[in-house]
DNA sequence: ACGCGATTGTTACAATTTGTTACATCTTGT
DNA sequence: ACAAGATGTAACAAATTGTAACAATCGCGT
């Protein structure tokens, strides 16, 4: 059972849609004053805001505006009459749909459903994108550029990098590596690790990210990007 | 407080999105013409580019290109629906993230954010940056500075040095040495620590940092820097 | 199914790192 | 000054890592 409110200064709709909604688990709250709906949305669990654009005092786009300031719950607008413009400005300032007048209650249960199912991975955004230096990867689609330049990465290749840059200055052993790529727990001595290890970092060249922990194993490495092969002689 | 430049041919978000920012320590300046924004960007102190990629008379591609020409502050382009061809072109082109439109404005503040952190990472976030004299330590790193120039030490003589520095003045058995290095509880009478202290110093010259404190162990000594074997020029 | 190139793993050997021994040098107490 | 123990370090040895070269395997179009 979901609890949503509508904020909307035609009150004929209210007790209409209320009614509907029962049928579908849901409870309507009404106010026909877009302040009182601000301050209800404090005062009360609400799952989700119904918000009509046309209001007085303060329209649908400044309370939309009023409630990201602080809370994101779901948003749905219903605008004039499908306005294009109306629905970006809506959309951009974070409102999750729209409905455009006259609408079907149907429609808008539907709508609901919706948005509360995709509710649950509202952290979905991907943080797959790393960047470091000269050094960018995006996880999302498997795209290695460094400075510019989009490198060739084998599967495993790409995997160890992950791995590795997911949690830099964090060191892994061999076995880590090679669960983690082969899900194989090592029960023979391999220096297949080494060989990635030792591939990967020819293609990243001349960017040395990849730093060896003696008797340890790897660790990724942030800071100094370019920093390239101090040569310093003996 | 940041200041953001906004380079979209969409003249109402910006308003809105300002709005929304200041809440957020974040100035929004807005821009509608690519050639305006490359030349405010010219005039103006601006910490990051927000560039939308449909843009009158040259697309947001080209404002990145031409951007990177002269500066590596941070872009985030807003591409149209997550389109893989536009992120790839975005990352060649050295952008810093992406927004597929619409977005959410919480959701563009905390990439903001996101990029804007990890852009200063030089200045202040450090706590593990020891300098002495003409001796410098990035842990985060490993990277050892002499005068400049950068030594190559291996695993554990940065360890043996990261101990010593760590606590100068404070001296230490080889006992202890041994055991924070290879957490060894020495049961042997061995001189590896010797020969450690030995190589480490000979890497470090001509700085004379680490003392032998006798018939106890070794310290890190603080003051005179550089204290020099320099004695030795004609 | 087949072949072919790309990918991954293995072996072999070179280079690096670390430890041990041996001996020279230094410190301290007599 | 001398002896005895402590320290410095060169020289060698063992363990670990880097990587070239080859072999096995995987993927995929035909």
């Amino acid at each position: 059972m979901h609890t949503l409110l509508l904020i909307d200064d035609d009150e004929r709709m209210a007790p209409l849609l209320a009614d509907f909604f029962t049928q579908f688990q849901l409870t309507l709250i009404n106010e026909t004053h877009p302040q009182k709906g601000l301050e209800r949305l404090e005062q009360q669990e609400i799952d989700l805001v119904i918000l009509d654009i046309m209001l007085p005092d303060m329209d649908g786009f400044e309370v939309c505006r009023q409630i990201r300031k602080t809370s994101s719950i779901p948003i749905l607008m219903l605008t004039g009459r499908g306005d294009v413009m109306d629905r970006v400005i809506g959309l951009e300032l974070g409102a999750d749909d729209y409905l455009a007048k006259p609408y079907e209650p149907r429609e808008l249960v539907a709508r609901i459903h919706n948005i509360l199912k995709r509710q649950t991975p509202i952290e979905e955004q991907e943080t797959t994108l790393i960047k470091h230096g000269l050094l960018s990867i995006d996880k999302s689609t498997d795209s290695i550029i460094i400075n510019g330049k989009p490198i060739n990465l084998t599967t495993k290749e790409i995997a160890l990098l992950y791995l590795l840059a997911d949690s830099p200055g964090k060191h892994f052993s061999r076995d880590d590596i090679l669960n983690a790529l082969s899900g194989i727990d090592a029960d023979f001595y391999s220096r297949s690790v080494d060989i990635l290890v030792s591939r990967l970092r020819q293609k990243i060249q001349p960017l040395e990210y990849i730093q060896t922990v003696w008797g340890k194993g790897y660790k990724f490495i942030v800071n100094s990007d370019a920093l390239d092969a101090t040569a310093n002689s003996s």
